[in-house]
DNA sequence: ATTGGATGTAACC
DNA sequence: TGGTTACCCTCCAA
């Protein structure tokens, strides 16, 4: 018969299968079947075929379960529903350490495992003791002046928000504008940039002047009311000659005592432009290891002269603008990995605190002071996976002791099934993780966080949207002085040639109160991503 | 509705 | 040194 003249011109077939432990669980039951056919995903099939040498040599087939991630037989990693199993064969995912898991690494930020959970989670709302604090006796000091309001300004690589206007980026290139009172109603303006912008700041001058530089290579001012929108400076002005020539902007800082907007590029280089002849001024300089990104760049809010930068060949680096050159810096700021960002203090200027895709904030305690290593290294996850904007601690503006730092957390955290991602607050000083904030209708990352300079608000950019977060017994009512405040959504992302700068996440346009009218409003849009989400 | 590709960094060889 | 691959929670256009 043809089967069996078949069978004996064709390679035997074996199939080794899991001998040891493949009682499977109950509830992987379902994955079991559907995994058979696939390669992937925790069973490894192999198949020795060598089609020259007919007929002779057997066909292996393994069904043998194996770690995916090891590809090694005897442990499984993966996600488990919202939990994510570590493989043992690796180093801790949160610290990088060998020897243990995340789930038992001592620098784990929860609940069972936490090291220093606060004494107030889950008893309160998290803002009321972030809030508390800057109301607490030392907060009666006045404030330095350089931090008032009018004249306050920053921005991170998404977002900034000022007395009366946050911005965010997208990378389709769009900008929107938002009035605080009326969050339905956006603006949107999407012919600023070709390309997704990088870094944004609110002129220190003009609340309503918003400065961004764009991986297009551009540095725009745009008036926020009008849309109306200069170009500083263009690095590409021939376009695109190929990936090795086209400039991208990332680090960005507005200098005002110097009138200077100081930008640098994916080549390691320096430019300044001054802002009332729109003009460049001097030549680029290489102030990072040639050819690697600037990410960062900050001025320091008391001494001008200060310029730290930070960057992807694993340095933050403080300068002496006077007197800038390669190689000429005050001080490198060694890193393990890549420096994501680095900001002097808001109030004093004379703290630093670092985020590194190391997985830890590291905190200088004063620049008057050694900087040869950190005053402390701090564990936190956020590492990120390529297609996420990296995270970055943010100083609280109002805290006047400049220990208060923002950041979003990377690994989840099991919360009745759902994978969430908190937003930590930490204090610096101490190592602490003082509060975290999350919501089960928000299941995305949020790598971008911002707190306002004066009010209770925190700016928080996921990868999917903007969300603003407020003190419960803020939110109930609506009040008056909301009125005229404006949240913008901005940015920028053609892709050109397919060759660079989309980083595929930015904060974009939807914004949330965390007022519950509000939120209904915009339930189906939440709900949809909320069930993308849960079917992981 | 589902899915593949873009995307960045680092660790391999 | 370049080439290849892996990657823990995207997104979006095909």
């Amino acid at each position: 018969m043809a089967p069996q003249t078949r069978r004996t011109s064709f390679p035997k077939v074996i199939i080794e299968k899991d001998t040891d432990s493949e009682q499977s669980s109950s509830e992987e039951e379902e994955e079991e079947e559907g995994e058979v056919s696939e390669g992937e995903n925790g069973k490894e099939v192999e198949e020795t075929l060598d089609a020259k040498r007919k007929g002779k040599s057997p066909i292996c087939i393994s069904l043998k379960k194996v770690c995916k991630v090891c590809k090694k037989a005897g442990h499984e990693a993966g996600f488990k529903g919202a939990t994510y199993i570590d493989c043992p064969m690796k180093p801790c995912f949160l610290c990088k350490m060998p020897g243990h898991t995340t789930m038992t690494c001592p620098h784990r930020v929860s609940t069972e495992y936490g090291v220093i959970p606060t004494s107030l989670r889950n008893s309160r709302n998290p803002f009321a003791y972030v809030f508390e604090r800057q109301l607490g006796p030392t907060n009666s000091r006045i404030k330095p002046a350089y931090v008032i309001p009018d004249q306050w300004c920053g921005c991170f690589m998404t977002i900034d928000i000022s007395l009366s206007l946050i911005v965010t980026r997208k990378k389709k290139g769009q900008v929107g504008v938002w009035d605080f009172g009326k969050v339905y109603e956006k603006i949107v303006y999407g012919n600023i940039h070709s390309c997704i912008v990088n870094n944004m700041r609110f002129s220190p001058i003009n609340d309503g002047t918003v400065y961004a530089a764009s991986s297009d290579g551009t540095i725009s001012c745009t008036d926020l009311e009008t849309g109306i929108s200069l170009s500083l400076m263009n690095l590409n002005p021939d376009g695109w000659q190929g990936p090795g020539s086209w400039r991208m902007l990332y680090g960005m800082d507005l200098n005002k005592e110097k009138g200077v907007v100081l930008v640098a590029d994916n080549f390691g280089y320096l430019y300044s432009v001054d802002i009332r002849a729109n003009n460049k001024t001097g030549e680029a300089i290489l102030i990072h290891k040639r050819g690697s990104k600037v990410v960062g760049l900050h001025c320091n809010p008391v001494q001008p002269d200060l310029l730290l930068s930070c960057g992807n060949d694993h340095y933050a680096r403080i300068w002496d603008m006077r007197r800038i050159e390669a190689c000429s810096s005050l001080y490198e700021l060694a890193h393990k990995r890549v420096v994501n960002s680095a900001y002097f203090s808001p109030l004093s200027g004379s703290k630093i605190v670092t985020t590194s895709q190391d997985n830890r904030l590291r905190v200088w305690d004063s620049i008057f002071g050694n900087l040869d290593s950190p005053s402390r290294e701090i564990v936190h996850s956020h590492d990120f996976n390529r297609h996420l904007t990296p995270f970055r601690a943010e100083w609280d503006p109002k805290d006047p002791s400049e220990s208060l730092v923002v950041v979003g957390r990377y690994i989840s955290e099991n919360y009745n099934g759902a994978a969430l991602h908190p937003i930590d607050f930490i204090d610096i000083s101490t190592g602490q993780l003082v509060a975290e904030i999350m919501d089960p209708n928000i299941t995305t990352i949020s790598p971008v966080n911002k707190l306002h300079p004066c009010d209770d608000v925190l700016a928080s950019g996921s990868s999917r949207s903007l969300f603003i977060w407020r003190p419960k017994e803020k939110c109930e009512p609506v009040e008056q002085k909301d009125e005229g405040k404006i949240i913008v959504c901005s940015g920028a992302g053609k892709k050109r040639g397919g060759k660079f700068g989309d980083d595929s996440d930015a904060s974009d346009g939807d914004l949330f109160s965390s007022k519950g009218k509000n939120l209904k409003s915009k339930k189906s849009s939440l709900k949809s991503y909320k069930s993308q989400k849960v079917k992981r």
